[in-house]
DNA sequence: ATTAGTAGTAAACAAAAGGTTAGTAGTAAT
DNA sequence: ATTACTACTAACCTTTTGTTTACTACTAAT
């Protein structure tokens, strides 16, 4: 292991192998390319399918369809059909479950914006 | 917008747009299969290459190799080169910068293991 | 009548990510 | 002498991911 310099560990070998299989077992649910993002723009109001993918830069409607599914699969957000509508409204409403991922994508905003001042101002 | 049923929004529209620009940000860096595991090793002591590859499981020494070569790049981890080893010995030190994702792992760790809690007793 | 918006899906294709194999060059043990 | 370990890298191939185009079917406006 680390013999020469760094002796300072963050975690400790326990938790290594915990936090590796907890952060597994959240980055299968989290971790694809859009599922924060979708996240994100749902847990702003936006529910409605074109103005998600107006919303979220760069996502395909083929995309945008599949993290929906997965997305209500995993309890995250329900599908929700209005048929009193004109064209019928459908609706993705995120769950009170989807609650849950504040702290992480706070913790990521934040390092971003923090990351994004050092990039900027250092290098 | 969201017409009908769900009136609660978790982030306002002005952070919506900081939320998704800021964890885009942090995504771009942070945001690959591999990066949060190989940071997670490395902050628990793991420093050498093999034992790296040993440590995350399924990962390939070409991606290994990649995904170091990236961290270095964004100030996560310093590579060191000792000549005095035996077979010429390199570590991968993180850096103090790396400390600052520890709340991205944490956030990540507790939520992977309260979802993992949920679906093992619910469903 | 034509254009545009709603909410998607299927098919075909391109790009990105990752795996596998083999190989470098040096040491150290069996 | 052969095997094994270190730290990788290049080439090739497969898998995953994502894009584009076209299409459905219905409504509302111009």
């Amino acid at each position: 292991m680390g013999e020469l310099i760094g002796k300072k560990t963050t975690f400790s070998e326990l938790q290594c192998s915990k936090n590796l299989a907890a952060t597994e077992d959240a980055l299968y649910v989290v971790g694809g390319k859009w599922t924060l993002r979708v996240m994100i723009a749902l847990l702003s109001g936006h529910t409605r399918f074109n103005d998600l993918q107006r919303t979220i830069k760069g996502i395909s409607a083929r995309v945008l369809s599949g993290e929906l599914k997965d997305l209500e699969i995993n309890d995250l957000l329900k599908r929700v059909v209005d048929p009193n509508q004109k064209p019928v409204a459908v609706e993705y409403i995120p769950t009170e479950y989807s609650q849950s991922l504040k702290d992480i994508i706070s913790a990521l905003a934040d390092w971003g914006l923090k990351h994004k001042k050092k990039i900027t101002t250092h290098e």
